[in-house]
DNA sequence: TTGGAATGTCAACAACACTGACATAAAATG
DNA sequence: CATTTTATGTCAGTGTTGTTGACATTCCAA
């Protein structure tokens, strides 16, 4: 590629203070966004944000440790527990105990669970695809890039592990 | 447009449902990376995201109405007044009567307030440049693309009109 | 058997959002 | 001028989500 050049030239037009600047308010705004759909929805059943995660996390990795969740979500497991109790008591997460480890609660979606998942991440999803459409796959890369490099790193730890780990001890 | 053919291939690339996730979860994670540096700052000072979000765009618009300010952070003015009171008292907000509108007080940082303002955001450009040159100025163009389409429209006008208009009737 | 890890629960508290109600001042309108 | 609307501030109450701290239970592992 003959990039090396052009890219410094581009480089000096970005990283102005004003141009980062205009990244973060997108971030703010975007994020917004980002959230409005599942926050409507979740009222209708008077849940808040906490319980989208949770209930996220739980679809995404089938069988997770409370322990395993707590550090998924960066909350504590005070917190995390006013969250799953809510759940568990109105039949949309089961508990499992462990088989191996008898300590470990593993959780799982059941079929209540799984169904305001899918409303929920249907109405995400939705205007995630609207948006990518809008922009084009080169934009959606740069967008996956970028933001991979702002986390954290145990984040982006744990962003690659939920895809990487196949769920073990049952 | 030549564009269909082309961006119908590459919608069946990047639009399935685990690629969307992967996006929802980046945004998640990112997000937490982004207001990570600024929360240490502010719990110096007790202060939380709230009072940065008012420093942040009360230093944008110099001058700011309430009523404005309340539009652009999407709160009720018993949420802001709360965060202003703090920010006023210590002495990083002047409040000034407006002299063709004399209802409307506007907003603007002291000295003190710049610099805590300066703290903060140096800190969080400080992980947007470095994520920035990681990744190129093609992904960033993309990062911003993919923001920009996800904002609802009225955040997008505001996200706009903070860039193009000039703050009038001081 | 003892130590420590994983989990759950209780209580108190704080930040930050909300609603509703009410007060004041001043602009806008009739 | 009288009335209405707008901009702001404030008080009281409530809810969600986070925090600490303390303590109990279960049970793996040394």
């Amino acid at each position: 590629m003959a990039t090396s050049n052009r890219s410094m030239g581009e480089a000096l037009l970005f990283l102005t203070d004003e141009q980062l600047r205009q990244g973060i308010e997108a971030m703010f705004f975007a994020y917004r966004g980002f959230t409005a759909d599942p926050d409507r929805i979740l009222d209708k059943y008077g849940y808040g944000r906490a319980h989208h995660r949770a209930i996220h996390f739980i679809n995404c990795v089938p069988g997770t440790t409370v322990n395993n969740l707590l550090h998924i979500l960066g909350v504590t497991k005070q917190s995390l527990n006013r969250v799953l109790r809510t759940l568990i008591d109105d039949g949309l997460v089961e508990v499992h105990v462990g088989h191996k480890d008898r300590r470990e609660r593993h959780l799982y979606l059941t079929e209540t669970g799984q169904s305001l998942e899918q409303e929920l991440s249907n109405a995400q999803r939705a205007r995630m695809r609207s948006a990518y459409r809008e922009v084009g796959a080169d934009a959606v890369s740069g967008f996956r890039q970028v933001l991979e490099a702002m986390m954290d790193p145990e984040m982006k730890r744990a962003y690659w592990q939920l895809r990487d780990t196949e769920e073990t001890d049952r």
